[in-house]
RNA sequence: GCCGGAGUGGCGGAACUGGCAGACGCACAGGACUUAAAAUCCUGCGGUCCUCAAAGACCGUACCGGUUCGAUUCCGGUCUCCGGCACCA
């Protein structure tokens, strides 16, 4: 017999949806839980890394609300982007259109899976109810001058005359059009989260709930340096060239300097010198060159020689300066010392071009006749005239405090990470909330004005630098300031920024007033579990945390850390690659759904790894995930056994077995839900659990104990709800049970039933398993020995050696050392 | 190149704190039921050797070494794969 998985499951979502079994109140009399996972963008259909990360949330969700929880389990649309514009272009759809049909395909794919959503919560970020507060974040960011705008390069199509994502360059090119793309400077609008890095970093060490791999990948990124910045004075030249360097000890080694090519000097240094012309063809030679190209070979260290020299702030003597690929503008001063001698990129140009290499570092271990070459590591300072006999942390600082002294020079420290530029030249984002009036300048859109609605009468060619400038009604507007004419800014913002608060929202969706209540987010913040893939470890995660440290400075956000646990989720793999649609290898949930109900998806996907690791798809597996929903489903459906309960009475081997193993997969699904996550290891405790049903039902035929069978399908029952959550409550209604499975508790062990009267031991010689012993569990450690000494195998084994020493090993086993 | 992670049977994986390697599932093989098949139920299933059989011996967690009574687990080194970042001074 074989359950009815389509019609079990329409009816139980449809019983869910008219009990509002899922929705949830603000109620602070009840201990919250708010589990959450990424919200998806609308891309047209579901896949099955979707499946994967929203089957994972639903067992949280449902397990944390048979505990008791008062569960928050929202869902929503990250619905603003480059694909719904790409849509438009192509098939002169818009993208309001496009997006919302998703939406609503993509809906009705959720539903199926039988997810426990609040659906009056959802959010949808392209709706303006929603992006009207990230336009007042927008504001409210301005007016702390957290929001500024400053000149920066895009891709620019030549043959399109449109901005370019990074991703629709290809190796240089447009991927429409194959045109070349160029930089192109344009005036964009930014977000200060340097002003947040250091606190960025050194709140990650309270993220206890978060992966190492996660928490390293940030501190990277932020990557904070300390060290010193350094004025050189410039021979024949007014201004003096600031570096910045992580090595101030190292100073007496530097034998040359090099600025980017984007450097502001490198004009002004070589203007009207033979070297000019050189300089220029090398630079605009590097300007034309992609940065994904610049960047993604193993690129060959080159310079030039700029013919003028800096001076050694200490020493005075004359350094070259150069400019080379190696030194990123963008990065500290834009301009660096180079000590060939202690740096592995220096080192490199040093000897391609031929430049002195002074040793002022030795290894503390370097012993006579030192052959010096390149060393990064630490050790004792050389060549550097008073310095010389300090470790590299004492004249690191002894170095900084002289330049402080002198007046050239003062320590500081560095981060890697940059402000984060949220223009975009697009129409389908958040419009940015500002105007630009020729006499008052750039003026933000009075709050009361918002939201700055999108305009339906734009033109979606393809060209231009923005969709929004082809819209009359949206580009005029008056001046909120003085009342004259005015234009709006027709850059909309990074989809990131939307995505940057939307957990916030969902505490009070609603609100009209406010983003959120802070009453409503004291309550459910912070999200106690975040769920998603790992390739958000750093950005979206980052933005979140940098969002919700701002709102918490303007008093909006109750909390200064977003999300309390998180789990990073692999992916789902189909013949040891990433499923998509150019490899062919795409397994599409619909199918599996209606080949075998969204239970049997579920369960797999959860059973065939631990949520952290990579899951090979298997359509076997799937099969064998099936098999065993249809074993539970006779295991509890066959009447006879089931009916009948009272106390249970123990007196058989076997009843006291099965009685054992129901209360061990108890604790085992318990701590593995609870503890690790670890699904698979859970549902295979419960297989074992089936098993031992079935074997039950093999030996007690004609001596049936009712009350102990039916207590142990009942908690089946319970402890598979949060994952096949359909077939459960049909199951548990076929038990005579009226109400939800889901609003039960949890079922709880008796620990007394764990505690066995006889325990095995493994009996080793030098570590190798010779024998079992099998003794009661109050035996001694001197009548264990004894009795693993007594077995008649091992005694024979030790016959002619020594005994050198016993180890007992409580519960475990028996290791006896001979020589 | 740097950073991070991983490597266990034919396959997915388990072994949670250094304590019996391979739980559970898949695939496969055999049996029961059936006129038959499917479904279902039961049994076996790392390798080599030995044995009529029962049993047993040895090898085995990418590779080499170390610590330990005992290592998939800890330490040092090597290789391979995956992910992230791209010359970060």
């Amino acid at each position: 017999m074989k359950y009815q998985f389509a019609e079990i499951e329409e009816k139980w979502q449809r019983q869910w949806d008219q009990d509002d079994a899922f929705k949830v109140v603000n109620n602070p009399e009840a201990k919250k839980y708010y589990a959450l996972e990424m919200f998806p963008y609308p891309s047209g259909k579901l896949h099955m890394g979707h499946v994967r990360n929203y089957s994972i949330g639903d067992v949280v969700a449902r397990f944390k609300k048979m505990q008791g929880y008062n569960v928050l389990h929202p869902i929503g649309w990250d619905a603003f982007g480059l694909p719904a514009e790409n849509a438009a272009i192509a098939n002169q759809i818009h993208p309001d259109i496009w997006t919302k049909s998703n939406i609503a395909e993509m809906k009705k794919q959720l539903k199926r899976l039988g997810l426990s959503y609040d659906w009056d919560r959802e959010v949808t970020t392209c709706m303006e109810d929603y992006y009207k507060w990230t336009q007042w974040l927008f504001v409210k960011f301005f007016e702390q001058d957290l929001v500024y705008k400053k000149k920066s390069p895009v891709n620019w199509c030549t043959s399109c005359e449109t901005v370019l994502a990074n991703e629709q360059v290809v190796g240089g090119f447009c991927e429409r059009c194959d045109s070349p793309v160029v930089k192109k400077n344009l005036s964009q609008w930014f977000y200060r989260i340097t002003n947040y890095a250091d606190r960025l970093l050194e709140d990650i060490e309270t993220l206890h709930g978060w992966p190492e791999k996660v928490k390293t990948m940030q501190k990277n990124w932020i990557g904070k340096s300390i060290g010193a910045e350094i004025d050189f004075a410039i021979d024949g030249f007014d201004q003096k060239l600031k570096v910045f360097t992580t090595r101030p000890d190292t100073l007496y080694g530097c034998t040359y300097m090099v600025l980017a090519p984007e450097h502001p000097y490198v004009a002004e240094l070589t203007a009207g010198t033979e070297f000019e012309t050189p300089i220029r063809e090398f630079v605009d030679r590097l300007a034309r060159i992609s940065e994904i190209e610049r960047t993604s070979t193993e690129a060959v260290k080159e310079g030039l020689f700029t013919g003028r020299y800096a001076i050694h702030p200490l020493t005075g003597s004359l350094i070259p300066i150069y400019v080379a690929n190696y030194v990123l503008v963008e990065y500290g001063t834009g301009a660096i010392m180079a000590v060939p001698a202690h740096d592995e990129r220096d080192y490199d140009f040093a000897k391609k071009y031929g430049l002195e290499i002074i040793e002022v570092i030795r290894p503390t271990d370097a012993e006579g006749e030192y052959q010096q070459t390149l060393f990064t590591g630490k050790g004792v300072m050389v060549n550097s005239g008073p310095f010389d006999g300090l470790t590299i942390e004492e004249g690191t600082q002894k170095i900084v405090e002289r330049l402080v002294a002198e007046g050239s020079g003062n320590a500081t420290t560095n981060f890697r990470i940059r402000d984060w530029l949220v223009s975009r030249q697009r129409y389908w984002g958040c419009p940015i909330p500002m105007v630009n009036c020729p006499d008052c300048g750039i003026v933000p859109v009075p709050v009361e004005e918002l939201p700055v609605v999108l305009p339906r009468d734009v033109k979606f060619s393809g060209k231009g630098e923005s969709p929004l400038l082809t819209s009359d009604t949206f580009m005029n507007t008056t001046c909120p300031k003085c009342g004259g004419h005015a234009v709006r800014e027709t850059d909309t913002m990074d989809t990131f920024v939307d995505s940057s608060w939307y957990f916030l929202r969902y505490t009070d969706p609603h609100n009209e007033s406010l983003p959120f209540s802070k009453d409503a987010a004291s309550y459910w913040m912070e999200v106690d579990q975040y769920i998603g893939g790992v390739e958000h470890a750093i950005l979206h995660l980052l933005y979140s945390r940098f969002f919700t440290k701002v709102m918490y400075d303007l008093g909006l956000s109750p909390v200064g850390e977003p999300f309390k646990n998180l789990l990073t989720q692999g992916m789902v793999l189909k013949d040891g690659a990433k499923m998509s649609k150019s490899k062919g290898n795409v397994v599409s949930p619909d199918e599996i759904i209606a080949k075998y109900g969204a239970d049997t998806a579920r369960l797999f996907i959860l059973f065939a790894s631990p949520p952290e690791k990579d899951l090979e798809w298997s359509d076997d597996g799937v099969d064998g995930a099936h098999r065993f929903l249809n074993r539970v489903f006779r295991a509890v459906t066959d009447e006879e056994a089931v009916k009948g309960s009272g106390e249970i009475v123990l007196t058989h081997e076997d009843e006291k077995t099965l009685n054992y193993v129901m209360n061990r997969t108890i604790k085992k699904v318990s701590e593995d839900i609870e503890d690790r996550f670890n699904f698979n290891t859970a549902i295979s405790a419960v297989m074992e659990l089936v098993n031992e049903m079935y074997r039950y039902r093999e030996s007690a035929k004609d001596r049936w104990n009712a009350p102990l069978y039916g207590a142990a399908a009942e908690s089946l029952i319970k402890l598979l709800a949060p994952f096949a959550p359909h077939l459960m409550e049909e199951l548990w209604n076929g038990l005579g049970k009226t109400g939800s499975v889901h609003e039960v508790s949890w079922p709880t062990y008796d620990a007394k039933a764990l505690i066995l009267d006889e325990i095995e031991f493994a009996v080793q010689i030098n570590g190798k398993v010779r024998e079992h012993l099998v003794v009661s569990k109050d035996a001694t450690q001197e009548e264990i020995q004894t009795a693993a000494l007594a077995l008649e195998k091992i005694s024979e084994a030790l016959s002619g050696k020594q005994i050198v020493k016993v180890v007992v090993v409580p519960k475990k086993l028996v290791n006896i050392v001979v020589r």
